[in-house]
DNA sequence: GATGTCTGCCC
DNA sequence: ATTCTGC
DNA sequence: GCAGAATGGGCAGACATC
């Protein structure tokens, strides 16, 4: 409070020193409101907060604007990154964030010292990252860290925080509310963006015996530094829950509008300047009336010029410079796909359910209906030295986890499976080996120590050329003996007659979403169209390979096998016709591309032709299942990403007809359980009114215990939840009932007064949950995979 | 050394 | 992952 | 229709604690 009224004072001082009409420098709520105006009537230099360093509020400029805008500020303060996430929080509405972050970005370039560094600062904490994804960079920070260092930094109790935190359902609210009773005896320095964001670097880069109290006592001194409306944004910064409406998404667009509308100034200013300083020779000032905000088709260009890059080059160290310096019309140009930069997914149009999806592709489209297997997602870069890099849905760099897939993907594009080691680094020029994909401790040679850095490296014309990018899923395999693989075959056989005699039945109870070792989609099938011979693998469920090691693993200690499903080529979406000539050697088991049926609307499905793998009877109809039956919410990938708009021999109109109907909901577990509620947690965030998520048990009359299930928080309308909180409000008891089994320690418990009907997709072996105790497993339950 | 807590990341 | 909500 | 938030099960890794 002792700094508030100081700030009031600096405000009215800095009133008197501008004189005449010369506006003030708002203050941090005034910078706040300023941001939300259109772009049109937002004036960096007037509204920015910040000048010299100083944070807000100060004069922005001087009274005597001799100097060019450029050069009037200093150092972005983080006050100006946490004035523009209040301005987000405010409002709901989607074009007043953009405004919002349009005018933010333009204040760190009229303002900023260094607008360069700044603007990727501001990016990554408007963003509520500390670099891109696909540098393994984290805080480390989570509720409890912050939650010990608030405790520390304002006095308040744990209790007091606890109950706080119960009635906000955020963190950085409690923060705040804690803030506003704590008096700050001497200020330390502001914090500013560029700095914040080392520090927090800093802070990720930390470890070893006793980071935990460095991590904390570093907190500490950053929520201290705190004035004004910052510690509840630094907060949530910290344990990376921003919620303020806005992501990396979000930020995109106006950031290419920002720096298009910046230049426009910056031109018109300096043409100006010059023609003033032709005309007169003297100390004409630069303030003359700003020039018209570019036309609405030219900021939209720039918007997406920017989204279109981003997604080729996710990464804000390379994106910024090349737009300050060419501007958002040379990022086509600037920001090419880089060898080892992972792309940014294609984006995802959610429909509801099959017919949906159809009509979405377009009436009597041609289609492909493709496996959804139970793996993880791999972004596979083949680069031009033979080396390969592996990245996670998320653009994480997973290369090193994943060595055996490294060499099963040279293999299979004919290069020898000990083609060096993987990354830039490691050179090694891929010999040509016999091609022979072997899983085992063949081939080794671990790969580089050293993580690269890839905004360091500017794309260049020579390494711009990527030899492959693979969209694939990672899906772990059971190697099974020759009679085994046998029975399967002759099972399969059985089923597929089974099924041809026209049995609805679908795949024989495979799995059934028993968790362990569920057969996928196609295990042990493929056996070709006259001689049967089973390839001597079993697709193994995800929980299997969630054992993967997440560091660096060596090939000889891979114990769970995998197979890699291809099922695209990125970032052209070229047919998958061209897979086979990109991976020449797949091989069953190790690469292949993945089942799908190439449906014809007016024609009866046709299985696609696999190399190296015949398919036949027992796939085509768990390919019909995977196109034809109801997914509630199946998914089409539409052609986003990329722009590359390569479009080669694809007719228009059919551009979607890349997308696979994925997420299938299997038939035979669509049935739903009858839960129980038996205890509950309190909501967070939007949900701090509620109870959520609840904990849900089967009731097992065998030993007449309720055993949890799982807890479940999604299906649930806003009406539901209030009512929900209503009535089981009055049942809370002081503690579980002895006849509740379960792991979790919820909130609060319930009588058993309620019984719902729950759906979810998949069933997995529990460490908390306790349904069908010691049944499937010695001491552990069955918990349900997405709960809804 | 075993166990527990926290965090991040797969699905 | 899924689902709901507001623009 | 999109974007964003709020949540699920469960694993490994890194520390902290016993």
């Amino acid at each position: 409070m002792g700094g508030g009224s100081a700030l009031e004072t600096s405000a009215a001082a800095a009133a008197t020193a501008a004189g005449t009409a010369t506006p003030v420098a708002p203050s941090w709520e005034e910078a706040q409101r300023a941001l939300l105006l259109p772009p049109s009537r937002y004036d960096p230099l007037r509204h920015a907060c910040w000048a010299g360093g100083r944070p807000a509020p100060a004069p922005s400029y001087s009274s005597t604007p001799t100097t060019t805008p450029a050069a009037a500020g200093g150092p972005t303060p983080y006050a100006h990154v946490a004035a523009c996430l209040a301005a987000l929080e405010s409002t709901t509405k989607r074009l007043a964030k953009e405004d919002a972050l349009t005018n933010a970005f333009r204040a760190v370039l009229a303002g900023a010292a260094d607008p360069r560094v700044d603007l990727v600062a501001v990016l990554y904490l408007l963003t509520g990252r500390i670099g891109p994804e696909y540098e393994r960079l984290e805080l480390n920070v989570g509720g409890a860290t912050v939650g010990a260092a608030l405790g520390a930094a304002t006095g308040a109790s744990g209790a007091r925080l606890k109950q706080l935190y119960r009635e906000l359902g955020d963190l950085g609210d409690v923060a705040q509310a804690c803030r506003r009773t704590q008096s700050t005896l001497v200020a330390p320095a502001p914090l500013l963006a560029g700095r914040l964001l080392a520090q927090l670097r800093a802070l990720a880069a930390d470890k070893g015996t006793g980071v935990a109290a460095r991590r904390q006592a570093a907190v500490l001194g950053l929520l201290r530094a705190c004035r004004e409306g910052e510690v509840k944004y630094l907060t949530r910064t910290l344990i990376s829950n921003l919620r303020v409406g806005a992501n990396w998404r979000s930020v995109l667009g106006p950031l290419g509008r920002a720096v298009l509308i910046h230049r426009r100034t910056q031109a018109a200013a300096a043409a100006a300047a010059s023609s003033a300083a032709a005309a007169v020779g003297s100390s004409a000032s630069v303030s003359a009336a700003p020039p018209p905000l570019p036309s609405k088709a030219e900021l939209d260009a720039a918007a997406s010029a920017v989204v279109a890059a981003y997604h080729l080059c996710p990464c804000f160290e390379l994106l910024v410079p090349a737009l300050l310096e060419d501007g958002p019309e040379g990022l086509e140009r600037r920001c090419v796909l880089t060898p080892g930069v992972p792309l940014k997914p294609m984006l995802a149009r959610i429909c509801g359910g099959v017919a949906d999806g159809l009509r979405q592709l377009g009436p009597g489209a041609p289609f492909l209906a493709e496996y959804k297997y139970d793996g993880v997602r791999a972004q596979i870069h083949l680069l031009p030295g033979g080396q390969v890099r592996i990245f996670s849905r998320n653009c994480e760099d997973r290369t090193e986890a994943f060595p055996d897939v490294c060499a099963l993907v040279r293999a299979a594009a004919g290069l020898g499976a000990t083609g060096g080691a993987d990354g830039p680094e490691a050179a090694a020029g891929a010999r040509a080996g016999d091609g022979d994909p072997r899983v085992g401790p063949s081939a080794r040679e671990p790969p580089s120590a050293t993580p690269r850095r890839h905004h360091q490296q500017q794309p260049t014309a020579a390494t711009a050329t990527v030899s492959l990018v693979l969209d694939a899923e990672v899906v772990a395999v059971e190697w099974v003996a020759a009679e085994a693989a046998l029975a399967m075959a002759a099972a399969a056989a059985k089923a597929a007659a089974a099924a041809e005699a026209g049995v609805p039945a679908e795949e024989g109870g495979e799995g059934d979403g028993e968790g362990g070792d569920g057969e996928g989609p196609d295990g042990g099938r493929g056996a070709g169209g006259g001689g049967c011979v089973a390839p001597p693998y079993r697709l193994r469920a995800f929980q299997e390979l969630a054992t993967r090691s997440r560091g660096q693993v060596a090939e000889h200690e891979v114990t769970v096998q995998v197979c890699v499903f291809v099922f695209d080529l990125l970032p052209l979406r070229e047919r998958r016709s061209l897979l086979p000539a990109a991976l020449p050697r797949m091989s069953p088991g190790r690469v292949m591309t993945a089942t799908a049926v190439e449906v014809q609307p007016t024609e009866p499905p046709q299985l696609q032709q696999q190399p190296g793998q015949q398919q036949a009877g027992g796939a085509a109809p768990a390919g019909r299942r995977g196109g034809r039956k109801g997914p509630p919410a199946a998914e089409a990938q539409g052609g986003a990403g990329a722009g590359a708009s390569g479009s080669d021999e694809e007719e228009e109109g059919e551009e979607a007809a890349g997308g696979a109907i994925k997420r299938d909901y299997c038939e035979g577990l669509r049935d739903s359980v009858d839960v129980v509620p038996i205890g509950a947690w309190y909501g967070q965030g939007r949900k701090v009114k509620w109870f959520s998520p609840f904990l849900l048990a089967v009731y097992d009359p065998v030993s007449e215990t309720f055993q949890s299930l799982c807890r479940c928080m999604s299906g649930f309308s806003d009406e539901f939840y209030t009512a929900a909180r209503e009535r089981l409000g009055a049942q809370i008891i002081p503690g579980p009932k002895p006849y509740y089994d379960t792991g979790e320690r919820p909130s609060v418990w319930f009588e058993p007064t309620e019984v719902w009907e729950l759906r979810g997709a998949d069933l997995t072996l529990s460490p908390v949950h306790r349904a069908a105790a010691g049944r499937l497993h010695p001491g552990r339950g069955v918990g349900l995979r997405f709960p809804r």
